[in-house]
RNA sequence: GGCGCCGUGGCCAAGUGGCUAAGGCAACGGAUUGCAAAUCCGUCAUCCCCGGUUCGAAUCCGGGCGGCGCCUCCA
């Protein structure tokens, strides 16, 4: 495991035998989240998903900072209460993080929870002289910590900024709030120093303590907090301890506009005039989306990363395709993000769902309810000199290999291709869809295999749940696809063709649907939620009709026209099965 | 200016001293299909440039060139 403190990759050993604690720098919720907070949560959930495999016991804590400057300047542009907007904030927060799958949180603490551990803190850094007050606030005096700068690797003297606002507070420019004094009407609490509120660095030195104790193993961020940050939490934590905080600090890698300098939501984006023309277009040599291209070659794409855009993104690509997005690669890298990239992914990611289906075809079953082994022990087999199951073995090897190197999901993912491959190839040389009843010990390989992909997503956290059909589109796409059997019916009753014009209205009776021949056309009326499937079976049926008669004009039309509608019909010899796009 | 990171096929990306440089997307050829789709098989890179260390480097060192982050709120 790489920590950020050594700059190299460590072996990993935890604070106490068989459990680790993690801390993951959370959000300031004075705004709706975009997707670069969600990098964090998602490396992490794979993280703590893959050492409780391992046998650890995990305790995950992110934090929620509910309290800064930020927030109240929020509320009072909106005119509602600061814990109105971190309410708020934090719904989206969690709706963003059901939708990537992350559910293995622990402890959400709050700051404004945790007032009484912040002041304990504060209270023991004055007293060991670490920390004075001044004018109602209190400052960590960074020249008293011989160790200050050891994370960011910089020294006090490099860092003399201005001081801010409050330099006039300070005995040194580089000195930074532990406890700021409130102004009339902002939200405070009671201290031994007045009223006032916590400044940024000591809530997280705070509520780690709190719930995972004055040392614990892995501390995570993003690579933008390394300083001042994190920097300032080792400083208040190992003062007031005297002891280290953490032994292992992550950082992951920051998302990037793919058109623009500076990271997702950062400084030069806001700042960026220049635009980058073409830019967009020649980082995966497609024609992008409308929308998405002018955000992107403009430079700014605040809309699709800022306010409500990661809920709009997570509605246009669903939850797992940005998650597997997030995962193809190491976590400590940069990522360009652009939303063509993510349908890249999710094309791969289809390549997996039409494996499960398969699946299904040949044994009536699905993936979703296959048993997988949750621990690593548990998960080895021995292959009893099948090809195909030394080949799976062969896989689940590598991709616990490429996890057991600081958590390598990139590596890990091409892992979860080769397996499918493997499947795919047992299913076709044993003809497992051909044959009505397959080998018992065909059958078993495939489970095993499948069993074992799914021990192998699981720790990815990807197919944990079956992908919702589209809701949205089916409406729309019924109305289409209900005109293409009325033209078809139209025509087969130009051509005098009654036998199968009969057939289709016949076939709409059960589905609820009444067709109406009138003057200038033929309208439908009724239908429920099942009569898309309906109306498809009904195509798929007039296909085949056609087909046996060798009317391939009608056939293709039909399968041609429900291309053009982003239906995709596929022949199996079980029958034929149509999917939409 | 200080402290760091990165540069692998058309695109994304793993690999950080040693078998024929994973995998995905795209493309092309083949098997299969009435034609398709899906699936499988095959084709497609010597790793930004220069120099060095080494029996041996994409991997280490030095120097270039190019891209990026932090130093101020930030996942």
């Amino acid at each position: 495991m790489y920590s950020t403190l050594s700059k190299k990759k460590e072996p990993f050993r935890t604070v106490r035998p068989g459990k680790v604690g993690i801390y993951l720098c959370g959000p300031t919720v004075y705004d709706k989240a975009h997707i670069g907070h969600m990098v964090g949560p998602v490396i992490f959930d794979c993280i703590k998903r893959y050492l409780k495999y391992c046998g650890y016991d995990v305790t995950w804590v992110v934090n929620i900072t509910d309290v800064d400057d930020k927030l109240i300047h929020k509320a009072n542009e909106r005119g509602i209460s600061m814990l109105d907007v971190a309410e708020e904030n934090i719904a989206d927060y969690h709706f963003n993080l059901d939708a990537l799958g992350v559910d293995s949180v622990d402890h959400f603490p709050r700051a404004t929870e945790c007032m009484d551990e912040i002041i304990a803190i504060v209270e023991t850094l004055i007293e060991q002289g670490f920390a004075y007050a001044s004018a109602g606030d209190v400052y960590f005096e960074v020249s008293k910590d011989a160790q200050y700068g050891k994370l960011s690797n910089r020294s006090v003297t490099e860092m003399q900024g201005e001081g801010g606002g409050t330099a006039d507070r300070k005995r040194g420019l580089a000195d930074f709030a532990l406890w700021k004094s409130a102004k009339p009407g902002e939200p405070a609490w009671d201290s031994p120093w007045g009223q006032g509120r916590p400044g940024w660095h000591i809530e997280c030195s705070a509520m780690s303590r709190k719930l995972l104790g004055e040392t614990f193993d892995i501390h995570g961020g993003g690579l933008d907090l390394v300083f001042p940050h994190h920097e300032n939490e080792i400083a208040q934590s190992e003062c007031c301890h005297g002891k280290p905080m953490v032994t292992y600090w992550t950082h992951n890698g920051l998302l990037r506009a793919s058109s623009a300098a500076g990271k997702v939501g950062g400084r030069a984006e806001r700042d960026s005039t220049e635009p980058a023309p073409g830019e967009v277009a020649s980082v995966t040599g497609e024609a992008p989306t409308s929308a998405t291209a002018e955000e992107a070659a403009s430079g700014k794409m605040s809309r699709s990363k800022g306010a409500g855009g990661l809920a709009q993104l997570i509605a246009r690509q669903g939850g797992e395709r940005i998650r597997f997005f997030l995962l193809r690669t190491h976590y400590r890298s940069t990522v360009l993000f652009n939303e063509p990239a993510i349908e890249e992914a999710g094309v791969g990611l289809e390549g997996f769902y039409r494996l499960f289906k398969r699946y299904t075809r040949i044994t009536g079953k699905s993936f979703y309810d296959l048993t997988a082994a949750d621990k690593r022990a548990a998960g080895e087999f021995a292959p009893a000199g099948d090809a195909v199951l030394t080949a799976v073995a062969t896989c689940r090897k590598k991709f616990i290999t490429a996890m057991d190197d600081d958590f390598n999901t990139g590596g890990a993912t091409g892992e979860l291709f080769e397996l499918a491959k493997i499947i795919n190839k047992h299913c076709d040389e044993q003809k497992l869809e051909e044959t009505g009843t397959p080998a018992a010990t065909a059958v078993a390989t495939l489970e095993k295999s499948l069993s074992t992909l799914k021990e192998m997503a699981n720790l990815l956290g990807f197919f944990l749940v079956a992908p919702v059909q589209s809701g949205g589109s089916s409406d729309a796409l019924l109305g289409q696809v209900m005109q293409l059997v009325i033209d078809l019916r139209s025509e087969s009753r130009a051509k005098k063709n009654f036998a199968t014009a009969d057939t289709i209205r016949d076939c709409f009776g059960p589905l609820g649907i009444v067709l109406e021949d009138r003057a200038g056309g033929t309208e439908w009326s009724g239908g429920s939620a099942d009569t898309l499937d309906g109306v498809m079976q009904l195509l798929i049926k007039l296909r085949q009709a056609a087909r046996v008669g060798k009317d391939f004009v009608t056939s293709d039309a039909i399968r041609d026209r429900l291309a053009a509608l982003g239906v995709t019909l596929e022949d199996r010899a079980g029958g034929t099965e149509w999917s939409k796009s």
